[in-house]
DNA sequence: GATTAGGGTTTG
């Protein structure tokens, strides 16, 4: 029923909101909370609404009538408000219901019929409003992303929050703060529900009913102040269950084995639009829930299904024998995208980590999990060299202990026999006020040629650190040497035999035999300085840079903590050249605040496909088992 | 007639 006003409505566009202001608004919901009973006398509803000027605005909604607050179903929806108050709120402009206040709630999807939802038995509805109501939708579709949260049973991943539709089944006060609701929305969950225990509890709903139909309930348990919406909710009602918390429990059964079961948990308080909202039976969710409800009350019904039926009740038992423990992961219909995946063994099949922590070593896995935390923190210093043959790793020499190597090594001053070769020429400098200090510079020749300085190799005698930098982003290769008796010698390896642009290469000083300079000359008709290449003409096994982190990983089964030793596989990023390179530091701090970001739950992180091999380490008597990642780098779409 | 809550997840 429609009544035309005698004068037309006018809209204020958000951004041109004033303090004290008396308005009507029409625009699209970005953030609410489901009516809730306050802790004076009204309902409340929270409701963060913004328009085509992309301005917000945060209305807060009181009524003694439930009924007289808007409809709102879903983030998207439309809203019209009449008779909108404007305050100032610590600094920013709030809405709130004055008198007379009114509102309109419309589907916010393109295409579906302008139905306005409200409680008002007269309400002004003219072509104006089908209008603005277009236009909102037009502009919602690429400003207003879809919920994500909107989601069936079929594709719930443990640790995350849900907005779910369903039909109440069955219900139980568990005590004072808990109550216990049965409901299904037809499709199957991945990990079985937990059970909550019934016995000794006063039970509503049909018992039978909800055997039959086995797996495809869940038992949800809400806490405190949703146990009075609970209460009151009738059994074959349509509910939306806003932000429910899901998280996968590992049941011990013996020592051999374990259960692993989906909890359902609708916390406390109305964070996130915590609550409970029943949906009329003529809504358009609750059409497309209907049908999925007669879909498999019909699969249910029918004999031959019954195996189908039983699957994922039974095959969730994790055992040590191995083969078993892995099949469950086999029915993940839904694969949410993972912030890394796997470059090799795609085909393993994914190991709780519950599973993984029971079982001995040497063993490689998939897993599936959330990086809780990370070591360490500062990520500079997860840069180390590791000797390929001796497996040890050191630090990377940081510039002021490099800078006093070199300036030990040139107290001596250059030998003159030394210089002019016929593997390089040289030239000597002497500096002012620095205790006569030499610095020599030796250019290595090709076939008697000195090359382009961007293909050229140079030894350097007495450089300070300064200078061997600046050095190297001139010439293709520098390599810091001191007069020996009868040649050109490297420095003590604690200094990097070659230097290539930002690279420093180090060799490592318990493998590497070091030998004269002049085995340069095999290699300078070749004009490519490769680091192995001149590496092992002078004796050396070069380190190599690593990065090498603890990754905490947590798949809701188990918690454990996996090493990371990796040069440029994992991160994409070249360990190398990361110490010298603000971007690429950037990169990295980019990728891990991804992985783990800071200041959120861990619930909304990404999950990590990562492939793990458990290997036993022995530290004094005691045995340990390690873990460590490989064949896994970070998605690039997630960068 | 004022108050409620003032978005930003429990810890069962």
């Amino acid at each position: 029923m429609s009544l035309v006003p005698v004068t037309p409505y006018t809209y204020t566009p958000l951004n041109l909101l004033k303090e004290g202001a008396i308005v009507n608004v029409y625009a699209v919901v970005k953030f609410f909370k489901p009516p809730y009973l306050s802790k004076g006398t009204d309902y409340c509803s929270v409701v963060t609404i913004v328009d085509q000027t992309n301005v917000k605005l945060t209305c807060m909604l009181f009524s003694g009538n439930y009924e007289a607050l808007p409809i709102i179903y879903k983030v998207g929806d439309i809203v019209r408000f009449h008779r909108l108050k404007i305050q100032v709120y610590k600094n920013e402009l709030q809405g709130i219901n004055s008198s007379g206040f009114a509102s309109l709630t419309f589907e916010g999807t393109l295409g579906t019929p302008v139905t306005a939802r409200t409680s008002s038995k007269l309400f002004s509805f003219t072509a104006q409003d089908e209008k603005m109501v277009e236009a909102l939708r037009v502009w919602a579709s690429t400003h207003i992303s879809a919920s994500s949260t909107l989601v069936q049973l079929c594709d719930v991943q443990p640790m995350q929050y849900y907005d779910l539709t369903c039909q109440l089944l069955g219900k139980a006060e568990v005590d004072g703060t808990a109550f216990l609701l049965k409901v299904w929305d037809g499709t199957r969950t991945v990990f079985p529900s937990w059970r909550v225990s019934i016995q000794d509890l006063s039970f509503e709903g049909d018992l039978s009913h909800i055997l039959r139909l086995q797996s495809l309930v869940i038992d949800i348990l809400v806490y405190d102040n949703h146990v009075q919406v609970a209460k009151s909710l009738k059994i074959g009602s349509f509910l939306r269950i806003y932000s429910l918390h899901t998280k996968l429990h590992s049941v011990n059964t013996d020592t051999n084995s374990s259960l692993l079961r989906l909890e359902f948990h609708l916390h406390g308080g109305t964070s996130y639009g915590r609550g409970i909202r029943v949906l009329p039976e003529t809504s358009s969710c609750v059409d497309q829930l209907k049908k999925d409800l007669e879909g498999a009350d019909t699969a249910v019904n029918q004999p031959s299904n019954s195996t189908c039926e039983s699957a994922n009740e039974d095959n969730f038992e994790l055992s040590n024998s191995g083969s078993g423990s892995v099949s469950l992961y086999e029915v993940e219909r839904c694969q949410q995208v993972s912030a890394t995946i796997l470059t090799d063994h795609q085909y393993l099949e994914k190991t709780p980590l519950c599973a993984i922590l029971k079982q001995k070593a040497p063993q490689q896995y998939r897993i599936r999990a959330k990086l809780r935390s990370y070591m360490p923190r500062r990520l500079f210093q997860s840069v180390k060299l590791l000797c390929p043959k001796c497996h040890s790793l050191q630090e990377v020499p940081y510039e002021d202990s490099l800078d006093k190597i070199l300036q030990d090594a040139a107290t001596k001053a250059p030998n003159s026999n030394l210089q002019d070769t016929s593997l390089y020429d040289s030239k000597v400098w002497s500096t002012e006020g620095q205790g006569g200090r030499q610095v020599a510079v030796h250019f290595v020749k090709n076939d008697n040629i000195l090359p382009l300085s961007s293909e050229c190799l140079i030894l350097i005698e007495g450089g300070r650190l300064c200078e061997i930098s600046k050095l190297s982003s001139k010439f293709h290769s520098v390599i810091p040497v001191r007069s020996g008796a009868e040649d050109l010698e490297l420095l003590d390896l604690s200094a990097p035999f070659l230097i290539q642009g930002k690279v420093y290469h180090y060799g490592c000083k318990q493998c590497s035999s070091l030998k004269t300079i002049q085995n340069l000359s095999s290699l300078r008709n070749k004009g490519q300085w490769i680091p192995s290449t001149v590496a092992k003409v002078l004796g050396i096994v070069p380190l190599q840079y690593v990065f090498v982190m603890t990754f905490t990983l947590d798949d809701g089964t188990g918690v454990l903590d996996v090493y990371l030793k990796d040069s440029e596989n994992f991160f994409k990023i070249p360990a190398s050249e990361v110490l010298n390179d603000d971007d690429l530091q950037k990169s990295l701090e980019t990728i891990m605040d991804m992985m783990c970001p800071p200041e959120i739950k861990i619930d909304a992180y990404p999950w990590l496909e990562c492939l793990i091999k458990s290997y036993t380490v022995t530290i004094g008597t005691e045995q340990r088992i390690c873990y460590q990642i490989f064949d896994t780098t970070v998605a690039e779409d997630t960068i």
